[in-house]
DNA sequence: ATGAAAGCGCTAACAA
DNA sequence: TTGTTAGCGCTTTCAT
């Protein structure tokens, strides 16, 4: 059977209170008793039942991480991150897929706050706000992933989207390009990569044609559809860019199956920079994040909270960069 | 502040025996109690707190998923069902990379018990064989996933590998190849998908050549590095076999960087069917295996284990299917 | 420096 | 049908 404290204190002639004290580093106990402790806890190889001491308040060392789909490999890629972080530190992952789904959010929360989890990271474009803040006003630690709520008061850690947007269409027209495309899904990122888009535009003099954008579903054939509507136009783009990777590879799918060459004949390029970038051909350019940093200051930010009750919100918005490949190239006319 | 059994049983005007006996459907209760106390957990929106629960015997619905590193999407993929069937079913997944490291799988393990999720299941190449067989020994929920021990006396959840590695092989020959090389990794898997290539081989009454044969890491460059001993061979093979997907397509980097056209010069075939497939060009064949099968059987086992501690053990061995795509053709002589 | 004891929220055996 | 009560394993005041 199991050790219980109880076991540890007989076996060292102390009480629980005292034991419990070496466990946690409290209140002051002589050294000889200590080491006493310790050595008969090493012996008996005992572990804490952290459910008993989570049942007095302390944490059950586990943090919910929310994402929408693992089909992105993008939010693989925040896992691994965040999951080795938080192991480092001690903490688990219990991972939930959302779906994007208000129900399936809405009970993932409130089963999660009843398995007592620290902490939630949550990377879904969060549909119940009502739940958002009311989980913000009562402290809960709780931050927001790769994606941002403006109108609540919550923290979060992203990437600079609108910034990022820009980047992907500046290079694009520094390439010569001038009727560039976007296919876009439904998302608040999304949204913002366009704005970035839509400004580097204007800050060349590039009226926005609003039948150049074309917002669809996330999946690789419904971006295969959104690019159709762009490439069977009469006077298609000589650019486009997909507001993520995924959407990027459905537009260089739907160019492939109409014999239009990238990119010769269409440059494309991405968001996230995902590993699938190097995989297809040709490789595909696209927009760099710091997964490893946004996963860090994530999983530091809701740490702190969970063990310093730290309070001050922040939003961090770190910088993305350009990764350039082969699937973008000058214009040809 | 949350409300406690207590709150409920004062409010109904009863003991919290009796609301624990609505709560968990135990006893006979009255149906106007019954209804009355319902009511009452309603209007509090009480939800019972698992830890005090679990405390006292009852399970904390949360089960271990051990892989090796997400960044082979079939791990994803795996994730993404095991995670949605378990979440039907009221549980949550907590998930662990393991990187095959002996030290963190050793360490994940005894946190995760102290942790007391419920289940493991373990999709990684366990290497801690004696903490396995203890923990078989112990009666601990714990299921094998994607790989199988032979020498231990544990449930598994597995493609049937070596057919897989025939198929593919099989595949190959029906095209006319003879000459098939394999790139494979360290794992169990990979052994046994070998296995399956000689066999067709031998069948097909083609003498196996270990030069044709090489196992090296898992990732996409280590495949380039190990498909270039093959490629590079004054007498190269007609057809690569890649003993997964990642594998098959760094086969296909190394032939593209030295101008070796796919499927023309070189036949490719991966195996687990990944979504990668359908992005790289030409489109890779591979081995399909049912994934959302898979993820039912091993969460099925694992939580009759937990709900009945359920005792007999099994292997279930699902088959899996050629998936024909564009990377394998007739040999071209 | 150490211990006694109350209690976290729940369950289950036993009584009534 | 319902209630009493003794824990589960731990933490934490308050004494000593």
């Amino acid at each position: 059977m199991k050790s219980t404290i109880y076991d540890i204190a007989r076996l060292a002639g102390v009480s629980t209170a005292t034991v419990s004290k070496v466990i946690n580093n409290t209140g002051r106990i002589s050294d000889q008793t200590r080491e006493r402790i310790n050595r008969i806890m090493e012996d008996l190889n005992y572990r804490p039942n952290v459910l008993a001491s989570a049942m007095k308040g302390k944490s059950t060392y586990q943090i919910a991480f929310l994402i929408p789909d693992i089909d992105n490999p993008i939010y693989a890629q925040y896992l691994k991150h965040i999951e080795a972080y938080g192991q480092e530190l001690g903490y688990n992952i219990v991972l939930c897929s959302t779906d994007n789904d208000f129900a399936k959010e809405t009970r993932h929360i409130t089963l999660l706050r009843q398995r007592r989890v620290d902490g939630f990271i949550i990377a879904s474009k969060f549909k119940n706000d009502e739940l958002l803040k009311q989980l913000v006003e009562e402290g809960f630690p709780i931050a927001l992933f790769a994606h941002e709520r403006p109108g609540i008061s919550i923290d979060s850690v992203t990437v600079d989207d609108y910034m990022g947007g820009y980047l992907a269409s500046k290079h694009l027209h520094s390439l010569g390009h001038r009727k560039i495309g976007v296919v876009g899904e439904d998302s608040i990122s999304s949204d913002e990569r366009i704005r970035g888009y839509k400004f580097a535009l204007s800050e060349a003099n590039i009226p926005v044609d609003n039948k150049l954008i074309v917002v669809g579903g996330a999946t690789l054939q419904e971006a295969e559809q959104s690019a159709a509507v762009l490439l069977d136009s009469e006077d298609r783009p000589s650019a486009i860019f997909g507001c993520n990777d995924i959407l990027a590879i459905g537009v260089m799918q739907a160019a492939k199956a109409r014999g239009i060459r990238i990119p010769e004949q269409l440059s494309v390029i991405g968001f996230d920079d995902t590993p699938l970038c190097s995989i297809v051909s040709p490789r595909l350019s696209s927009i760099s994040l710091p997964v490893r940093e946004l996963g860090k200051h994530v999983t530091d930010i809701i740490i702190s909270k969970i063990e310093h009750s730290d309070t001050v919100k922040q939003r961090i918005r770190l910088l993305p960069e350009l990764a350039d490949r082969d699937s973008t190239a000058p214009v040809n006319m």
